[in-house]
DNA sequence: TTTCATGTAACTTTATATGTTACATGAAAA
DNA sequence: TTTTCATGTAACATATAAAGTTACATGAAA
């Protein structure tokens, strides 16, 4: 399986557009992103439906965010992506008839489940507008490690 | 990506062939699991030259368990397979030089390494032999409720 | 020497994320 | 009104990785 980098992607968007005001086209994101601009849209349709963001047409349209950046979790974001999977191993089959097989899947799924709540735990724990305030350190900070340019 | 499931499929494999003496062959535990021979070979190469599992050529040949299944853990298994990734998700880029993209991976990094290490270590709690005492206790109650068939 | 079983390479299939093209929709500007 | 710009989305293409399959070499027992 390709490893799934679109909640990595929407926040890279996110973050950069807390930067600055907007709004940005998909063009825009997609160039400093180093992506097609339907990637974008796709990566951002989730979070316009939930009211996370917002999107015009036309001139002078594109994306806006339309949130309270400290309200909004790196979960919450992953929740408007739908919830995709997070773990990569999965069980064989999911509801058995072999006691074998349900012993096996009884024993992982008691790993898999703990490892997902913790991991969703962990990402309800950040808020954007905190994502926001480490760059803003990095971006402090920078100047005096050689000024190595922003590249997106 | 499609989900692994080569540690469950293994793990499988193992507890059949605990339930009974061995030596078992490919097509004989594929049947059992309901996949190819060659399928079974693959995962069980990685238990064979780490010395969990021999196997013999010719007639009367197979699959042996030949390890201490109260010894070896579901991470050692893990291990075994060459540890495949455990999670779905990652980053776009590993080492960007975008500022922004540097705080999202150090963001979400943390979250997936505290899950993998948790996962990990809830894989390394439980041995092939607690597996198996499961199951037996699951093949116990089995009668109690309707005798469903051994599907493998 | 025949049969059986593993070992393995090569290929196919399937699932899923990502990238791309094409075009419809709607809004602002000319 | 027409043109230009930007999103929305379907359809198709590409990339990656697991799982399934075929074919054949290797080696051991009958």
């Amino acid at each position: 399986m390709k490893r799934d980098s679109r909640l990595s992607g929407v926040l890279h968007v996110l973050l950069h557009m807390a930067q600055q005001p907007g709004p940005f086209t998909s063009e825009t994101l997609a160039k400093a992103m180093d992506t097609n601009p339907v990637v974008i849209r796709r990566i951002m349709a989730g979070l316009r439906e939930i009211g996370y963001v917002r999107s015009e047409k036309g001139h002078g349209g594109g994306w806006t965010i339309a949130c309270d950046l400290s309200k909004v979790t790196l979960r919450d974001v992953y929740a408007a992506l739908g919830n995709p999977p997070l773990l990569a191993m999965g069980n064989r089959t999911e509801a058995p008839g072999c006691l074998v097989e349900q012993a096996v899947n009884a024993a992982l799924d008691q790993a898999f489940d703990d490892a997902e709540a913790l991991l969703l735990a962990r990402l309800g724990e950040v808020t954007l507008a905190m994502l926001g305030e480490d760059l803003r350190k990095r971006l402090g900070s920078r100047k005096h490690q050689g000024m190595k340019a922003h590249r997106a």
